[in-house]
DNA sequence: CTTTCTTTTGGGAGTTACTGTCATTTCATG
DNA sequence: CATGAAATGACAGTAACTCCCAAAAGAAAG
């Protein structure tokens, strides 16, 4: 996941993030996230509320630090050149899906699960979202030999991550991300690769 | 704009409300959103804390209180119904940005140029948007006479807000949505009901 | 091992957004 | 004018941050 840590400082860092980051995201699970104060997590994972915040800018980020995005970009720029892009963006998907580690899995449902209950956490992924998408107008024109800021790159890429977005659960006693869902999601790529049929 | 106010009480909440709005407008466009406390607003529309958060549940709700997304589903739902839903679409666009009325207009612009320039109503309108999603996808549904929770209705639903969000400008000097932006989101729809060519 | 330098930590004081309560004022009504 | 309802203002309290400074812990050098 992250590079080896050498030193002994960087080792204790590692922990102490780690700390803070179980014991949040166990305390809100237990009681809720907005009944959760920083104080609190900060007692628990035996740390200064003040050392909280150096590890975390915010309390959203205890559970929004690292994105799914960043990879999914990556993933999508290393697909076969002949694929069209809509289809290196469903492999892409499949890609991700299938080599993810169990344990990574199971974390991450827990924050999708989180992210998706409450609302404060929600406007911030999507936001994240938001930035995806600029990162993926740039790196379908790039794939495409077109300049960055090509317009119909633009529109797929804001077409793409909406669509994906759309089909994620978010009502009442939605689940998170789902071992189904990456089919879903390609379905949904197909469905903008031929012009959306309603049938 | 809202319906007419009839006894003393409510115009002059009505008032008090606009009066709280537009000096948190010009405050905010003077000195920052973040750098405007909720204090400075209350003394510059002489009214107390306490009746500012009686009006706008919090701050960032002065900005984002009323959305213009509603309107459009319903502009949408009122097109004839032997348009495609794309197309339906693009004319709603169009009826609304035509049938706009210049203050109405100004106004929105300023609130647009806030809600970009601030990651953190940016977020929050997208939010928004998310919640729009909900709403096209029934109202797409409803008009083709599918389930709502009809899947490439939803498909088509969040492709369109995502396409629509994505030529938004939101980067350094980013201006609101000026006059010409209608025709940039039709052209962004016409691409999706094509399928998404990059040519 | 000790000294020195650097990084990390904890503590405290302060700001700001927000919540809840209660007395007072202001409008509506008979 | 009297009485009831709604709006307001002042107050106290909470929680998320921010800034700052002194103490502790690891790294490097003698």
């Amino acid at each position: 996941m992250t590079a080896l840590p050498t030193s002994l400082r960087e080792r204790k860092k590692a922990k102490t993030r780690a700390a803070i980051r179980e014991h949040a995201m166990r305390l809100f699970e237990e009681q809720g996230y907005a009944a959760t104060t920083v104080d609190q997590i900060a007692d628990a994972a035996e740390v200064s509320p003040s050392t909280f915040f150096r590890y975390f800018p915010a309390k959203e980020d205890v559970v929004l630090a690292d994105d799914l995005d960043e990879v999914m970009v990556r993933v999508f720029l290393a697909q076969p050149a002949e694929l069209a892009p809509l289809d290196a963006m469903m492999q892409a998907v499949r890609d991700i899906f299938t080599g993810m580690d169990p344990q990574v899995w199971a974390f991450e449902r827990r924050r999708q699960d989180l992210i998706f209950g409450v609302p404060e956490l929600r406007a911030r992924a999507i936001q994240q979202m938001t930035e995806t998408v600029d990162l993926f107008a740039g790196a379908i024109a790039q794939r495409q030999g077109l300049p960055a800021d090509h317009f119909p790159a633009r529109v797929m890429a804001g077409a793409a991550v909406g669509a994906i977005l759309a089909i994620m659960p978010s009502g009442v006693g939605a689940q998170g991300v789902t071992p189904g869902d990456h089919s879903r999601m390609e379905q949904a790529l197909t469905l903008l690769r031929d012009g959306l049929p309603l049938g």
